[in-house]
DNA sequence: GGAGTAATTTAGTGACCGATACAAAAAACG
DNA sequence: CGTTTTTTGTATCGGTCACTAAATTACTCC
């Protein structure tokens, strides 16, 4: 057996790349949000009609939650790289905060990001609860990867570490430049690495 | 001339009360921002018919903008006081983010803030535009109250505090706890004042 | 009362939304 | 070849969007 890869199904052959298709999506939500992007609109950026894209994704929901794992795996790589790579806490939020704010103005034309961001005001709770459980379990990683760092509250301090993500994500959404970003992030992380009660 | 109030104009007095109107709208996009609140269920809520909406306010714009000035008029009053009731930068960065804290989780079926999360994802450019505007009114009006405190850079200040808000107004519409929101506020307040390369 | 004015209701407009019924097309099977 | 399976394009579906033309109603002015 010489066919290990490319394994041929029966029926007629798809005529576009899966994974380019959900990669060009990825890139108008980001954009747009969820809502901002609509199905006829897709399609058309896919060069397919409706029906295929219904076919190979279910919906339109099964289109952006595929997307969101693309981003979370390549776009979010940051994060896991900042937590594991570090050997003090301190290191690990500064560099998840920079690297955030590098991040999220990396992209001109679709600063911020997605799962922060993509669903905001968003009418689909499909949508909304895709983004958000991916949030939670950012969360869940921040929180187990600072306690492996520290014997400090590491849950508020996941907390805060997302609270200032997300007015990262929102202000590069606002247009802020990226020295603005930096700054702001390395103020924040700062901040959530003081002892309490130390004001 | 004893009709110095309530001067009746010609033609069919209105129905509602414009006003109130004003405020029952406030509430709804406070709720689900600008694009989730349609025309439709707008003028169900106010009890009247579109056309009535529309002779009152213009368009659906027009009604949301009012909507913002009251909001900004009324809600945003913790900024001003914040700052001119203040002595010391510190006092007037610290009393801003806590009151913000508590602004923005104090109505619980309407979190955050809607001049920076009511047009997030928006589709329509003026309602953007209004937002902005306003957002841009106030990061001017803290730079000039924080000059009037310090001799620091207040600039880049009025940026971080305003990032600082997108951060807890985002945290709170993601239904985060009061106490989380007062702790990280207390924390991005130490931090944004803090002295430059004092890390 | 009649004229003038403005807000009301009824009943829609065209455009867009996400999603689909249907049949032709293109491949793997026997 | 014919059958089966899957994707394709055509041509919509019902629903919602912001918005409005036209006629009616309720008021002030003369």
């Amino acid at each position: 057996m010489t066919d290990t890869k490319n394994e041929r199904t029966r029926g007629r052959p798809r005529c576009f790349d899966r994974s380019a298709a959900v990669h060009t999506a990825l890139s108008l939500f980001r954009q747009r949000g969820y809502d901002g992007v609509g199905v006829a609109e897709l399609s058309q950026a896919l060069g397919i009609k409706p029906p295929s894209l219904y076919a190979a994704f279910g919906n339109k929901h099964g289109l952006f939650a595929e997307a969101v794992r693309i981003y979370a795996a390549e776009e979010g790589k940051f994060i896991g790289e900042a937590v594991n790579r570090s050997n003090s806490l301190e290191e690990a939020v500064t560099n998840l905060l920079l690297a955030a704010a590098e991040a999220f103005c990396k992209c001109k034309n679709q600063p911020g990001c997605l799962i922060l961001d993509g669903t905001r005001n968003c009418t689909d709770s499909n949508a909304q609860a895709t983004t958000e459980n991916m949030r939670q379990e950012t969360k869940a990683f921040l929180k187990e990867g600072f306690s492996r760092l520290s014997t400090r509250d590491t849950d508020e301090m996941a907390d805060y570490v997302l609270i200032a993500m997300t007015g990262l994500s929102g202000a590069a959404r606002q247009g802020e430049k990226r020295e603005v970003l930096v700054g702001a992030a390395r103020r924040f992380a700062v901040a959530i690495l003081q002892e309490e009660g130390s004001r």
